[in-house]
RNA sequence: GCGCCUCUAGCUCAACGGUAGAGCAGCGGGCUUUUAACCCGUUGGUUCAGGGUUCGAAACCCUGGGGGCGCACCA
């Protein structure tokens, strides 16, 4: 009975929907609103194509035909299509029957027969559409559609005199009406600022777009397929944060309202991380975003995407041979190939990567021995005398961490574990077993960028509280970059956390390495933009 | 935040301080094997905005806006 009911209700429903367009069509505005000006002779050349196209919608509800229908069948992937029928000679017809969708991209009308390129995510392919072939009245329909539309075809396979692997087209429909034309077909967009903001239109026009974010799917899928195989489990932490802490970096802060109080998006994962491996949790790691109140460049983005693991059991030792397997197979996985190439230079990812001791390269470049055990004056004079910047309240430490950046840092091309950093700068990382003034740290710099930063995790409750004071004093005397005390994080290590080697990759980095692009905004979908005008 | 560069048709780009143009897209016509199809014709402009200099500004100057690059910022 209520099935029945049900399904006679939903048979009627449908019918009507079917029969009543007019019920779509008039609750949708089918004029633009700059309508009154249709009757003047002038308007803007975009505004008399979109009233044409929206025409065109019109016409076709009014014929009964839906311009928007719901779904279709489609038998193969263009790409599907090619590698089936790629060796065909020219000029071969075969009875081989597909059903293909795509966007028009080109369109090539030679009278009685139609060219048409349609696009799907994974390859292009000629339609071949003769008016003797699919009849008069849809060769005029077909001639209607624009570029940019999108349709679904019928036919067979086969290769023009050309040879041009081809759609020999029984039947096409429109699946969805652009209303608004492609950018150039040839050129594409270039602009960078509309390329950015209308990423929907640079992904349509702009095959270099698509591939790098392709790499950046495969580089954190690669990424996902070495750490399962390492028993690494993923997780999620929390993105609102009551205080933000795991790195230097200003937050980002927002409100909650029903709990009436401040909340600030992480700047890093590397505390829950490690409260899971207190927890017993052995390996984990998360891919997410972390959000840093920083500048923006061609390196930075002020939500980016970072990759965070930990190892219980293992040391910095450990979890650098972690990052070049990680970031060898992601190669392997993205480009084929070990080899790349950075500055001109080709690059065997596969070959153990240098290390150097963040000290040492400093003392080259200054022809001098520093250490953070150096009397903080004469740190101060070499500072000065290479025009590396520090503050009053740097200590010899922080100090020698500018000298690096302003001496060393530019050098590095091929991936080079930076290692040793001093204590100073180092508040989570454990002190060098062999040397009480440096961390067993190490940062991963490739092409002048920071890819990522790694060390053997500082586990001492009583240590950490010391750090983590000397960090709020740091905050409290002006510097908003710097930590407060997390009681929580301590009370976990108290309860006790095994030797631990952790690890943090920025993903956006390794994609720009691997893409080969130097703006993140290249691997980033829809970058920070201020907002635009309409 | 500072410096330099940039903004012209839907897109890609021209235009000495002197009538704002081309190609693509669109529209009309022709063409049954094209490849950014081609051929003929054609519509389309708040030259980012606002001021100023000038007989005359897309251009020169000022202010503002967007964007890019560099610096600063950024373990």
């Amino acid at each position: 009975m209520l099935t029945s009911l049900r399904s006679a209700g939903r048979t009627e429903g449908g019918a009507r929907r079917d029969g009543g367009y007019g019920l779509v069509f008039v609750s949708e505005p089918t004029t633009p609103p700059d309508d009154p000006d249709a009757a003047t002779p002038s308007g803007s050349g975009l505004t008399a194509e979109k009233r044409r196209r929206q025409g065109r919608v019109d016409e076709l509800r009014e014929r009964g035909a839906n311009p928007y229908p719901y779904r279709f069948d489609r038998s193969h992937a263009l790409a599907e299509v090619r590698s089936a029928h790629g060796g065909l000679e020219a000029g071969t017809e075969t009875d081989a029957e597909v059903s293909v969708a795509g966007r028009i991209m080109l369109k090539r009308d030679t009278g009685k027969l139609i060219f048409a390129t349609i696009q799907d995510r994974t390859d292009r392919i000629q339609l071949f559409i003769s008016k003797a072939v699919v009849g008069d009245d849809a060769f005029d329909d077909i001639k209607q559609l624009d570029i940019g539309d999108w349709v679904g075809v019928h036919g067979t396979v086969m290769t023009t005199r050309a040879g041009e692997l081809s759609v020999k087209t029984d039947r096409v429909e429109l699946l969805s009406k652009a209303i608004r034309p492609l950018p150039d077909k040839w050129h594409g967009l270039t602009d960078t600022d509309t390329r950015f903001r209308q990423r929907y239109a640079d992904l349509i026009v702009n095959e270099e777009a698509r591939r790098a974010f392709h790499i950046r799917h495969e580089v954190i899928s690669s990424f996902r397929r070495t750490l399962a195989a390492e028993g690494f489990i993923e997780v999620e932490t929390p993105v609102l944060h009551v205080e933000a802490g795991g790195a230097h970096a200003r937050p980002f802060g927002t409100h909650h309202h029903a709990l009436g109080m401040p909340l600030y998006l992480r700047i890093a994962l590397e505390l829950h991380l490690k409260r899971l491996i207190v927890g017993g949790m052995e390996r984990v790691y998360e891919i997410g975003r972390v959000f840093r109140n920083e500048g923006i460049s061609t390196r930075h983005n002020p939500e980016f995407t970072m990759m965070e693991l930990y190892q219980a059991f293992a040391d910095w030792t450990d979890v650098m041979a972690i990052t070049e397997r990680l970031i060898t197979q992601a190669a392997r996985d993205t480009v084929g190939t070990t080899v790349i190439e950075i500055r001109g230079q080709q690059v065997d990812l596969a070959e153990p990567w240098p290390r150097l001791a963040m000290c040492d390269a400093v003392s080259e470049r200054v022809g001098t021995t520093v250490h953070p055990s150096n009397d903080l004056d004469d740190v101060r004079a070499i500072a000065d005398r290479h025009g590396a910047k520090y503050e009053p309240s740097w200590g010899a430490g922080r100090i020698i961490e500018s000298l690096f950046e302003q001496l060393c840092e530019d050098d590095i091309v091929r991936p080079t574990f930076v290692t040793g950093h001093p204590v100073e700068i180092s508040p989570l990382a454990r002190v060098d077993r062999d040397d009480p003034f440096v961390t067993e740290r190490f940062e991963i710099f490739c092409d002048s960028r920071e890819l990522g930063n790694g060390y053997s995790e500082l586990n001492d409750p009583v240590e950490q509280r010391a750090r983590f004071e000397d960090e709020q004093a740091a905050k409290e005397a002006g510097d908003a970059e710097r930590g407060t005390v997390d009681e929580d994080y301590l009370r976990a290590l108290e309860y006790g956390m095994p030797p631990t080697g952790g690890l943090g990759i920025g993903m956006d980095r390794v994609a720009m390495l691997l893409a080969g692009v130097d703006s993140i905004r290249e691997v980033v979908l829809f970058p920070t933009l201020r907002p635009e005008q309409f």
